[in-house]
DNA sequence: CACAAACATGACAGTTGATTCATGTTTCAT
DNA sequence: ATGAAACATGAATCAACTGTCATGTTTGTG
């Protein structure tokens, strides 16, 4: 097994469309297999058997299963930064944004169950991507967040962690939702739990008192 | 590998003193190792190393690394458990509760930064034990925030799955900034932190308007 | 259309690590 | 104090997978 973290570069990019064309069934079968059964019962042969391809053929395009796995991750956080984006575009303001974003990304968890196991997964196979994912994500909140502060659409935060702080529980929001309603429970019908996660975002959960 | 999820029941406990150190030692050096290197890398050559045991020792106590980390999942949730139930004691109203189990689970997070991996590595070893691992906690958190919703101390769900998703989202709050704070940044001051996660919690980020 | 580069194959060498087991040693109830 | 049960040992067995490579085949370009 390779179990540095490699400094190396990727190898290079297939140059003829078959290639892609392979290096994207190897893909997507790692996709499947990693997804369903987990990085360690994924074997390359079961991974090269499901995309149709002989063993050798998996090391024309990767280092090792790592290497799969990295790749993977970026795809997810490519997909769904791209997936919010569009979801997102035409919300009144950040709580409306919030509400949008939370609906996608459960029914982007949906329908993408194995890739998103895959990048939780991936905490435990190369644990810098894993968290250049979520740091990635961190940050996009802060910014989003910081300029919805200064156009008053959320409260302003107790002190210089407030933003950090907040872009992390609403990760862990959307992270534990699409875990429990995404993978575990996919049937429930969405918008139910979009409207109690959003009302509680806005205005949490205390009593209300005249304020 | 032991592949298949076990029906059969535990090895039958030790019955000396003796046995009861080496299981017990066994046990820690699972921890360490599997929290440190994860469950993969963690061999039980590489355990029973470290705990000062041979390795035919393991299988005296455990069928398999499986079953070790299934124990370890069930530990943590005693261990935290009691953790919570102590630091919560005395708290004045549910918010209160909300900000003392926080900052306790974050203490905690971080005296047991191996443990706390452990748990989260379950998923993709034994994803039963995982899911009946946060469904339980998932159920305290529904008595206790039904019960405060009853004294009047929250405000009422919009649906009859508000209990429910509220108990997931503080679960997935608390397990980011475990991660975030407790894990990847273990000198930050925690008090700021809970704090803005406490407001959150309580009034939402929502700017405030007369209401 | 010929030739070099790109791509594909699958058998196999080599490694790793889980689990077993025959052989001791220790504990403890009587 | 002694015998049976409990516990401990570590070398040996065994299954599984990774990564390589010598040998083809396909593609695209001049």
């Amino acid at each position: 097994m390779a179990y540095m973290n490699q400094r190396k570069r990727a190898l290079p990019l297939p140059k003829t469309g078959r290639g892609e064309q392979t290096r994207r069934k190897i893909l997507d079968a790692a996709q499947r297999e990693i997804g369903r059964r987990g990085f360690a019962e994924a074997s390359i042969s079961t991974i090269t058997a499901e995309a149709g391809v002989a063993q050798g053929t998996f090391y024309i395009y990767f280092r090792s299963k790592e290497e799969v796995m990295r790749e993977l991750v970026l795809h997810m956080g490519r997909m769904l930064r791209h997936h919010l984006t569009e979801a997102t575009e035409g919300a009144k303001d950040r709580i409306d944004a919030e509400r949008l974003g939370l609906r996608a990304f459960l029914d982007f968890v949906r329908r993408n169950p194995d890739l998103y196991k895959v990048v939780e997964e991936s905490q435990f196979v190369d644990e810098k991507v894993y968290r250049q994912y979520y740091t990635d994500f961190a940050k996009s909140y802060r910014i989003a967040l910081a300029a919805a502060e200064k156009r008053g659409e959320i409260a302003p935060g107790k002190n210089s962690n407030a933003t950090e702080v907040r872009a992390w529980m609403l990760m862990g929001i959307s992270v534990f939702l699409g875990q429990r309603y995404g993978l575990w429970d996919p049937k429930t019908p969405l918008d139910p739990i979009v409207d109690v996660a959003t009302a509680m975002v806005a205005h949490g959960i205390a009593a209300k008192v005249s304020r």
